[in-house]
DNA sequence: ATGTCC
């Protein structure tokens, strides 16, 4: 019997291997029993009929149990999310009702900032039991946000702007693939990278790219920290402060963890719920589901010391000292007690927003970055956005924009873009204000952070110095 | 967002 004939006899798809293995141990048993016969039929068939009574049989039981187990299989789910602002396209949408159906999915919230990603929206927030999902996490996994505020008096970012420029073109490094030269130190490469095979692997990509910003919507600026009042947990007054903000996150070895894992999270997808495609998940109780958690947290670590060199870097340089900072992942997942159980909380895109928590929520190049406090909002699982957002995609803003004339533009208006590209000018992206606007119930504004100067991944170059 | 992976 081949597999079509074992499917239409109601074996399902996950358990025709098995079928097949047992009808060939029945045939190597029974020299008169063909695997076309009309007994192979009968015998399948009665196994179908009542699986449990073949469990410790030696040829069926494996099948049997296969059986059972397929049967068993969680329903998909069918929770509700709440959504805030409303400039959410409908593909965010339908992404979200596709990551409501994962089986072990208790609750989910779509952020103000919403917008197409691969399977969770970036802006998407969703609570699993006992299991992770590689792409609910993303690509860069452990991309952040880092504030650091110097010592020096905010009128330096005029009088001394020479300075500020060299400090962050000598001290930073753009492109996809980019590496420092040479390597730079920090206690992250002490941590134990043989924790899966990908780190291990990864590791001295990890070294060569450490402190390092890649492309996409990566940045490090600096511009005009502004406290209406002071702020004790961050030990500031009201007054204005030079600053420094970075966006940057895992680089290659984060992209190659979460390749690896969510492509044996697909494999191991059983078929029944192929539709959910790029939102398969790993069971925490499973070896690669362990994997990934530990592989995960190292490239957290790794994320924050890339933070940590460019700002050590960058402020060297500038010979600043630092003040007061915040940071914050916004791409991450982690195990938190929401409405009285643990739980996995993937925020792909998504500031956390507990009560009390600090973080730094950009707009665009031209636009203010907020640092906030959440306010613990339990339907949103304490999440808010981690951007403005995009509204037109990286395509269609090079053919709607030309850079050159947006740099002049934004440079009258008092923001110097060191380089940049056409994909990232801030008519790509809502309007940051009205997204602060639309999740007020989410974060309280703690400062305004406005850019003075900028750098970017520069366009056409794809490893640029 | 990354890098060219049988």
């Amino acid at each position: 019997m081949n597999r079509k004939q074992l499917q239409k006899l109601g074996v399902p798809p996950d358990c025709v291997k098995l079928a097949v293995q047992a009808l060939t141990r029945a045939a190597q048993q029974d020299q008169g029993f063909g695997l076309k016969g009309k007994r192979a039929k009968e015998l399948v068939g009665a196994v179908l009929g009542e699986p449990r009574a073949y469990f410790e049989d030696s040829v069926w039981g494996e099948f049997a149990k296969e059986l059972v187990a397929d049967a068993e299989q969680p329903a998909l789910s069918n929770i509700d999310y709440r959504t805030w602002g409303d400039e959410i396209d409908d593909a965010a949408h339908a992404q979200m009702r596709q990551a409501c159906l994962v089986p072990t999915a208790v609750g989910a919230a779509l952020m103000p900032d919403a917008h197409l990603g691969y399977g969770l929206p970036i802006g998407g927030v969703l609570a699993c039991e006992n299991a992770v999902i590689p792409y609910a996490v993303g690509v860069d996994i452990a991309c952040r946000m880092k504030l650091s505020v110097l010592d020096l008096p905010v009128e330096t970012l005029d009088s001394r702007r020479n300075a500020y420029k060299e400090a962050i073109m000598g001290g930073t490094r753009f492109g996809v693939g980019v590496e420092h030269h040479p390597k730079q130190q920090h206690d992250v490469l002490d941590r134990d990278w043989d924790v899966t095979r990908i780190t291990r692997e990864k590791k001295d990509t990890a070294w060569r790219q450490l402190g390092t910003s890649g492309s996409g919507n990566h940045f490090v600026e600096f511009g005009e920290l502004t406290l209406e009042a002071r702020d004790d947990e961050l030990g500031l007054d009201a007054g204005r402060y030079a600053a420094l903000l970075s966006h940057s996150g895992s680089r290659g070895p984060g992209a190659a963890v979460c390749s690896t894992y969510s492509a044996i999270a697909q494999r191991n997808l059983p078929r029944r719920y192929a539709n959910l495609g790029r939102l398969a998940w790993l069971s925490l109780d499973s070896e690669e589901g362990q994997e990934y958690w530990a592989a995960m947290n190292l490239m957290g670590e790794y994320a924050a010391a890339n933070h940590a060199v460019i700002h050590r870097l960058v402020t060297s340089l500038l010979g600043a000292h630092v003040v007061a900072g915040v940071e914050n992942h916004h791409n991450f997942a982690w195990k938190e007690f929401h409405h009285g159980k643990e739980v996995v909380v993937h925020r792909k895109g998504a500031t956390p927003a507990a009560a009390g928590e600090l973080g730094v929520i950009p707009g665009s190049m031209a636009d203010p970055a907020f640092v906030v406090r959440g306010r613990g909002e339990p339907s949103s699982l304490c999440s808010a956005s981690h951007g403005a957002g995009r509204c037109m995609s990286r395509r269609q803003a090079k053919d709607t924009f030309r850079f050159n004339a947006v740099r002049n533009d934004l440079a009258k208006r008092g923001v110097e873009v060191l380089a940049a590209g056409a994909d990232e000018v801030p008519g790509v992206y809502k309007d940051i204000r009205r997204v602060m606007d639309a999740q007020q119930d989410l974060v309280e504004v703690v400062a305004r952070f406005d850019p003075r100067i900028v750098r970017m991944c520069g366009d056409g170059s794809k490893a640029e110095d």
